[in-house]
DNA sequence: CCAACGAGCAACCTTTTGGTTGCATGATAG
DNA sequence: CTATCATGCAACCAAAAGGTTGCTCGTTGG
């Protein structure tokens, strides 16, 4: 199956944006939170941090929940633990090949 | 010292795209390689491959160095490992929410 | 009740991104 | 030597991304 760089590439892709990093610093220390709430303190509209938060979801990385008139966003650890998983990967591989170079310069 | 995530973002950020993700994995497990080289195999332009290159090489994931005619990339594992500990980060501080939440309501 | 509050939807705008083509230049294999 | 090979550079283009404004609508505190 040898999970795709194509697979992994949108959960990255969707953190690689600093305000939706700061979003998913911010559910990972204040646990779940409204879309007000966690616009409050930046110095975007509420708008611009419902679309990021939608980029996250789609992602996988958060998820929201409707309650009342406002709405609930947690993280969702998961898709974290997949990417850090494929960084783990790719370090080993690389050291692998850095091996084996080494043994055939000192063959 | 606030929380770094401005500062993590564009590793994410040139991890975040297929092409770009591919590229590291072929580094990471063909070990350094020509543009020309690593060209070979995508339906994209050499010039194409270059552009991504020189995005990675920005985040410091990749570095490339001349020689003679041909250019060597190869991967730089140390920024894969700090984004790796920073979702490592990420993930500790969400399960220390959770547990926060939990002893509140079972308080 | 009803005013204010939290949120959704849609249109619109500007900048960035991913990609291409064309041309120029320094190595190098034969 | 010289034809070819590996790159670099610049201009250009279409599509996607990040943001805003304006309007609507259900929910709720007082």
């Amino acid at each position: 199956m040898r999970s795709s760089a194509a697979a992994k590439a949108p959960i990255f892709a969707a953190l690689g944006d600093e305000t939706r990093l700061g979003l998913v610093a911010r559910l990972s220390s204040g646990g779940a939170q409204s879309i007000a709430r966690l616009t409050d303190g930046t110095p975007l509209t509420r708008q611009a941090i419902t679309k990021h938060l939608r980029v996250l979801e789609l992602a996988g990385v958060v998820r929201g929940s409707r309650h009342g008139r406002e709405s609930a966003w947690e993280l969702q650890p998961r898709k974290l633990d997949e990417a850090k998983r494929y960084l783990d990967r790719i370090s080993a591989e690389w050291d692998a090949a850095l091996s084996r170079l080494k043994a055939f310069v000192e063959d």
